[in-house]
DNA sequence: AACTATTTATAAGA
DNA sequence: TTCTTATAAATAGTT
C-alpha cells in the first residue's frame, strides 16, 4: 500500500526493511487491538524483529493467560498424535508430564472449590468432604490463634505470647488423623514465595511412592 | 476503511460483529504473514473468537518455538536473577517455570488441606474458610444427588439411569487403586462451535481426587 | 459471498 | 527519524 505494488518477498535493503518493519509493526499492533475491541476477541501477538527485539500485544486478559489458553486448546490435538511425536525430544516428554501434572493439580483444585463435581462418585465425594471438613477445623483453630494474637497485641503491658510453637502444636494435635502413611518427600529447596519460613518437616502423603510414579516423572 | 469511520467500540450487533471478525481476522493474518516475509521477522498470532474458536498464525519456525522464545525473553526480563544453572538450555527455563507453577499450586492445595497455615494472616484465613465452607456446601448437595441416584438404581423397575457417571462411579469404587496415573485427562476432541468453555462432559480422571492430594509433595 | 465507496495503511520521497 | 503524499489495500455497508 503506497506507491508501488507490494511483492511478498524479503526486502533486501536493510534500511528499507527496518523502516517497513517499524511501520508495519505498528499497523499490525493497531489492527490486533482493533479486532479485539470491535469483535470482542482475545488476541495475542508476538513479534521478534530480525535483530531479536520483542514486540507484543495482548488483550487485557494478559499474555500469559492467553498463551495458557492456547496451550490448553492445542494440547489436546497434539496429544492425539500419540507417543512417537512427543517422545523424540527428551525434554518434551518432561514438559508434557509437567503439563499433565499441572492439569491434575488444577482439576484437583477445582474440586476443592466445589466445582466440577459432576463426575465424582459417592465415595470420592465422601473423601473430599471429610478432607475439607478437617481442613476447615484446622483453619478455624488457626484463626482463633490469630485472633488471640491480635488481642494480645492490644494489651501492650502483657508480654505477647510469642508461640508459633504452641500454635503449630495445637494444630497438629487437633488433626492427627489424616497425616498417616508413607513419607514421600522430595521437595526441592526453593523458597521464593512470600513468607519464607523454614517450614516444619511435612509428614504427609498417604500415597505410596509407586503410585506417585506416574504423576511424578 | 469502508463506508464509514470506524469507532473503536465493541460492535453490538451480533451478526455484524461476526462478519467483521471474519474479515478482519483474515486481514490480520495476512498482515502478520506479510511482515514476517518482508521484514524477516518471527511472528506468532493467536486469536480466540468470542465463541472460543481458535485462529492462529505463526512463522514457519513454529508456534511452539516462538512461544518458547517469548517465555525465555520475557522471563529473563522479569526475573533478572534467574536460576543461572538452569538458564543455559532454552527449554530448561520453560521447565523451571512450570516447576514454579506447580509449587504454587501445591502450596495452594496445602492450604486447602488445612496445612501450612502458620504464615497466613487473619484475612487470608477468613477468605480460605469461606471458600472451603461454600465448597463443602456444594459437595454435600452433590453427594445427596448421587445418593438419590444410587437409590433409584436399586429399583429395577425404574428406568435404569444410563450415565457414564454411573459406570465411572462403579469403576472407581471397585478398583480405585489400579487406575491411577497416566490418564492425563483425556481431553475430548474440541467441538467446533460450542460455547466458551469446552469442558462440559469431562470424563473424569480415573484417579480419585483424594488420592491425588498427595501429588502434593 | 460479491460489490463498491471510502477509509486506512503505507512505500517513497523529502 | 519524522512528515508528507500518492497509491495500494482493507473493509463497512450494501446487494
Amino acid at each position: 500500500m503506497g506507491r508501488g505494488r507490494v511483492q511478498l518477498k524479503r526486502i533486501e535493503n536493510k534500511i528499507n526493511r527496518q523502516v517497513t518493519f517499524s511501520k508495519r509493526r505498528s499497523g499490525l499492533l493497531k489492527k490486533a487491538h482493533e479486532i479485539s475491541i470491535l469483535c470482542d476477541a482475545e488476541v495475542a501477538l508476538i513479534v521478534f524483529s530480525t535483530k531479536g527485539k520483542l514486540f507484543e500485544y495482548s488483550t487485557d486478559s494478559g499474555m500469559d493467560k492467553i498463551l495458557e489458553r492456547y496451550e490448553r486448546y492445542s494440547y489436546a490435538e497434539r496429544e492425539l498424535a500419540g507417543t512417537d511425536s512427543e517422545s523424540q525430544g527428551n525434554w518434551s516428554l518432561e514438559y508434557v508430564k509437567l503439563k499433565a501434572k499441572i492439569e491434575i493439580l488444577q482439576k484437583n483444585q477445582r474440586h476443592y472449590n466445589g466445582e466440577d463435581l459432576e463426575n465424582m462418585s459417592l465415595k470420592e465425594l465422601q473423601n473430599l468432604e471429610q478432607q475439607l471438613d478437617s481442613a476447615l477445623k484446622q483453619i478455624r483453630a488457626r484463626k482463633l490463634k490469630e485472633k488471640e494474637k491480635e488481642l494480645a497485641q492490644q494489651t501492650p503491658w502483657e508480654q505477647p505470647n510469642q508461640g508459633q510453637n504452641s500454635s503449630s502444636m495445637l494444630i497438629s494435635q487437633t488433626l492427627p488423623s489424616l497425616n498417616i502413611g508413607v513419607n514421600y518427600e522430595a521437595r526441592s529447596t526453593r523458597a521464593e514465595e512470600e513468607g519464607t519460613r523454614p517450614q516444619p518437616a511435612r509428614p504427609t502423603t498417604l500415597m505410596p511412592p509407586w503410585m506417585l510414579r506416574h504423576v511424578n516423572e
